[in-house]
Formats: C-alpha cells, sequence, structure tokens
DNA sequence: CTGAAAGCGCTTACAG
DNA sequence: CTGAAAGCGCTTACAG
C-alpha cells in the first residue's frame, strides 16, 4: 500500500488577492506586513480577501524581494544530550518572540577546521549562532570579513576577530564547588577530570579548580588530573584505573556532570560509597543529576538563558543595534549529596 | 555611469559568476546544480570563478524560480526533555543526508485545536513533520486537501485524512511489559498510570496493560488507574495520594519513564524499598533509566529511528515516491532492577 | 492614501 | 553543448 500526493489548483498569490479586492499587490503588501498607510476599508478589504484565498505569502519570494530572510541558523557539532535541550528552548523562544524561525544544522562533530561551505550562512539567514565548535576559523573569519551577523555561545572569537559571544561563569563556579570541597570537608587531594581537549568551558573550570587549590596552599598533584572528555565511559575507564593504580584521592571534581556519571559508576562498581568514601562533583547541573544516588553535588550552568541571551544578541545584531561583545551569566554552586553533604 | 564601480562589499551573484567566466547564466546554474549537459573545460571556467568571487547561490532566489524549498518543517509542542534529543537528531541526519536543511518551530504547547496559521507550511518549506498535538485537525486537513508532504510522528490523522505516520508498538511493548510482571514476579495488584489525555502513546499502553491482565484472569481495579500526565510531579502527588489512602498495590507502571520518576521520589520518601516493597517499571527507555536507583525496568522506544524513519517517509513523499501510510516500529523490553528482577 | 513598475537572483523551457 | 528570455511572487522607491 502506498500513498500518494495529489495536486490540486494553484495556491493563491499575492496577485489574486489583490485582483480580489480591486487593489494593487502594493497595497496587499502594505496591510500584509503593516507598513506604510492604508484607508480603514482598505485594510478590511483586503484582509477578508487574504482569508477568502487562504492567502499565505511565500517565504521565498519575500525574502528576494526584501532582502531579508527572517531566519536565524544555528550551528552545532551534535544534537545530543541533556545540554542540547534546554539550549535549544532558549534559543527556540527567543527567535519565535521576535518573527524570525529558526533554521538547525548540526556539522556533526570534527568539522573542526576543514573550511567547507556550511548549508547555513549569508545565503539563506539573517545571522549565525555558533555553539562552540560547529564552524572553522576561516569560516568565522570570512563571516566578520562581510559583516555578517554572528554571535558564537560557549566560545571566544579567534584573535583579532570581533564577533561578540556568551557564555557562562566556568571557572567563578568551579572555584566555589571547590572551595566548598576543601573549607566545609577538608579535602585536600581531589582529583580533576577535564573535558574534551581544547574546550573552553573545560578550560575555565580547570582555572578555577587550580586558583582555589592556589588559594588554600594545597599543592597541584598532576597525577590528580586526567582526560574525561566530557564523555561517560571516558571518565569511567580513568577512574579505574587511577583505582587501580591506587591513586591517593579524597575526591573526584568532573568537568561536566556528563562525565561525573561515568566517576559515580567506576567508584560504585568498585564498590566504594560515594560521598563516604569518596566525594564527587561534576558542572552543567543537568536534568538528572537530581536523581542519582547519590544527587550530585555540581554547579548549575544557566543553559536556557544562554540560549536566550545568545539569541537576543544576535537579533540586536541583525537589527543593526548594540551587542555586547561578551556576557558572562553566572553559575551557582549546587549543594546535594555526593560531595560529603546530608542534603 | 560607468560601471566600473563595483561595489566591493556586495555578495557575488550568478551574474557575477558568468561575467567572470564568460558563459551564461543558465551555463552557472547548470554547473552549480549539476543539471543538464556541460563541457569539461567550461565546467572547470565556470567553477574556478565560483570559487574566485567566493559565490554562493542565494536560497530564496533558488527557491523562489525553482518551486522548492530543500527544507523540512518540523513542528513539536515543546522542545524540552530527554526524548525530543534523539528524536531530533534521527531527523537532522536524515534530513541532511538527503541534502535538506531543518526549521524547526515549537507551538509551545496547548496549541491543540486553535487554528492559527503556523509560520511553518507550504509557504516556506517541502514538507511537514509533525509531532503529537503540534498541529490543529484544520491545519491538517488543509494540508491534505492541496496534497502538501505531511508525515505524523505518534499521532494519527483524523479520521478520513490520508495522512502517513509512524509510532512504535506501544500496546505490543506494555504487554510484554506487564505479562513480565506477572509471570515473572507474580505480582497481581498493578497499578497504571496514564500520561497525557488523549495522548495516544498513552492510549495504547493502556490497551497493552489490560490486555495482559485479561489474558492472565486479573480482574482490572480502576481504583488503580490514575492520570500521571507523562509528567514527574503528578505522578508523584498520584502515588503519594495512593500511599495515605493505603490502597494494596504489588507494582506501578508509569506511562513513561518521565512519570516513572515521580514514582520512583514518592516510593522512597515514603521510606519505601522500591523492587523489595513494590515495583515500578517505564516506558520509553530514555537516557537517565539506567542510572536510577534502582535502574528503571521499562520497555525501549526506539525514538531516534523514529525521527529517521519519518523523515525518510516525508522525503519519498516530497520526490512523489511511494510512501508507507503507517510504520510501526517495534519496542522492546528492558529488564533492569526495579521490577524485582536481579540485574 | 494608492498604483505602476522596476527589480530581487535564480531556474527552465525553448531554440539553436 | 549553450544562450536569450520569460518568469517565480514578492517589496519598495517613485509619482501622484
Amino acid at each position: 500500500m502506498s500513498t500518494e500526493t495529489k495536486t490540486k489548483n494553484r495556491r493563491a498569490s499575492i496577485d489574486d488577492v489583490a485582483k480580489h479586492a480591486g487593489v494593487s499587490t502594493a497595497t496587499v503588501s502594505r496591510v500584509v506586513n503593516q507598513t506604510g498607510p492604508v484607508a480603514a476599508d482598505t485594510i478590511s478589504r483586503v484582509q477578508q480577501a487574504i482569508v477568502e484565498l487562504n492567502y499565505r505569502p511565500q517565504a521565498a519570494a519575500r525574502n528576494l524581494a526584501g532582502r531579508r530572510t527572517h531566519t536565524i541558523g544555528l550551528l552545532v557539532s551534535s544534537i545530543a544530550g541533556d545540554f542540547f535541550a534546554p539550549m535549544l528552548r532558549g534559543i527556540e523562544a527567543t527567535a519565535q518572540e521576535n518573527g524570525f524561525t529558526l533554521l538547525v544544522y548540526s556539522t556533526g562533530g570534527g568539522a573542526g577546521n576543514i573550511s567547507q561551505p556550511l548549508p547555513l550562512g549569508e545565503q539563506n539567514t539573517d545571522g549565525i549562532l555558533s555553539f562552540v565548535d560547529s564552524i572553522s576559523d576561516a569560516e568565522l573569519t570570512h563571516l566578520a570579513d562581510i559583516g555578517f551577523p554572528t554571535v558564537l555561545i560557549h566560545q571566544s572569537p579567534p584573535t583579532g576577530l570581533n564577533i561578540p559571544f556568551v557564555t557562562i561563569e566556568n571557572k567563578q563556579g568551579a572555584r566555589k564547588l571547590v572551595d566548598h570541597l576543601i573549607e566545609v570537608h577538608n579535602y585536600r587531594r581531589i582529583a580533576f577530570l577535564r573535558g574534551e581537549e581544547g574546550h573552553e568551558d573545560s578550560y575555565w573550570r580547570e582555572m578555577g579548580y587550580r586558583e582555589s587549590l592556589r588559594a588554600h596552599d594545597i599543592l597541584l598533584d598532576e597525577n590528580l588530573i586526567a582526560a574525561g572528555g566530557f564523555d561517560r565511559n571516558q571518565a569511567r575507564n580513568v577512574v579505574e584505573s587511577w583505582l587501580n593504580a591506587g591513586i591517593d584521592m579524597d575526591a573526584i571534581f568532573a568537568a561536566d556532570d556528563e562525565s561525573a556519571l561515568g566517576v559515580l559508576t567506576a567508584l560504585q562498581s568498585a564498590g566504594l560509597c560515594v560521598s563516604q568514601d569518596m566525594a564527587v562533583v561534576g558542572f552543567d547541573d543537568i536534568s538528572m543529576s537530581c536523581y542519582l544516588t547519590p544527587p550530585l553535588t555540581t554547579v548549575r550552568a544557566p543553559i536556557e538563558d544562554v540560549g536566550r541571551t545568545a539569541t537576543q544578541q544576535l537579533i540586536n545584531l541583525i537589527r543593526g543595534e548594540a551587542s555586547e561583545p561578551l556576557l558572562l551569566l553566572p553559575t551557582e554552586v549546587i549543594i546535594r549529596q555526593s560531595c560529603g553533604c546530608d542534603g
């Protein structure tokens, strides 16, 4: 069995509406877009014709003639995980509120610095939002050259390029989290599990970690730092190898909640009791973090808000209004039980 | 009046490329789109011009002239949760593989049956993917009338409309899950927590539940059925009230994992030990389900695959090829520990 | 307040 | 294999 599309008669165009209402297409355009002055009764005549013919302006023609697309392009390396959903929600909502639609393209990771024309750009959007590593420096340079509205999310622009970006207070958040571990729980041997190589979030979280240790006169043991890749399995493997090597630790700070999950798994399958035998903390506060056992102490990243803010900045740029070169959204330490607190 | 003043910041158009390569725009179009025959050396001349001028065809003009948009519209009621990410991943990937871009619009829930022109439709896409309740019957009827390619996800079309849809084997999955509860664990008093009112997934899951009870000669107790709304908090409240009322139960089947979470919370804060004192099972197998305590026994819904399949069906429709009126993707019971098994 | 007309930047018969 | 030309369906000065 199969269904097939049946073609019916042509859709109504602006000419049809104009004819039906006895006006010119210019007038129809004016009432549709609420631009320019039109007499009240003309307006209602046109509106009636629109309803009767079920007229909907065709985007392509509108964009061509108007030199705008009313759409925002979002580039991400991968549409995955708990991190993505809230960000998308923020972006989508803000775009809608301002009359823009959202075009999403995921570069599928690894697009890193291979310069290849993206399917989203000047040719089909009014502006681009780029999350982390989804766009090459060459492409970014091109966009900056032609002055195309662009905002970076959780990533700073290549040096020399004047592209606004919005991200979160990674360092501050990490600093406070580690301070808690040291000051409240008296841990001194705190391991750090980095995120992805070259990822700025990870970099600044590590800086916060180092700063906290330094501030408390704790000598950093480089053996307590390893790469977790923001990945459950990689994190789990690292912790298992630490355990096998008999590394002495009080606590493990995973660069994100996703990898904290792997840490928890490794510890539990080694028969350790998290929070008593070993503290674990993460970063992001993804939706499942409060349901873990024990509930995860972490730093809340205002991801949805990052999406909203970045989109607003982009829309400002598109409208030719001022926009902040850098916006750092505040993070907040969320104390639960995996750090050793009672909850 | 001299044409020497070629504006430096204007983007290259097809005319510029044609002039640069010494050919007509028709020829440029042919090499760009790989349509029609072009001599080998002409091709390379044009390609060189394209590179030199950094030419990128403008989508709006292309769409207008070509009467196609090369984009797929996705309508969802809300971009939230663990359910959405995998579905989006499947849709996005399949769209990309076939040269389509994705336009996403979330109706923000409650769009139910208020007929209001959607920002996604015939005017800016080649086809529409609609997830559950994101589009009104009136709108759907309109789309069917004009034969516009449309595919429904996790939702059947209104009666009389010939619109293909893809969903999962809800009833079968629920049936097997409840069979397990009865046959392996000997539970007889199994409660069911419905999902959202009028939601087809919920309806069929309930049918599977009822069918299993009937097959095992267990009389259905209507007091053991309540509305959980696919919602953590609502589910939690219901279970708390059941507990307060002293309802006798062996097990609770939550219509999705999200609400199973609420069940777990309610049970645990009442001091009950899930899996020993009371079994809990869910549906979907969202990413966090295996990390819950105890790990959740559930039914795996192939959500990403649903996204892929629906998109492929839509693309078939767009291309005028055959498409299945209904595709039911298989589900699978995932036994973990919350049902009382050892794990 | 309204309309005639010139595009916007492409694609695609049609003719050669 | 290639080009001239007629649109695609809108918007927007410009003129009245």
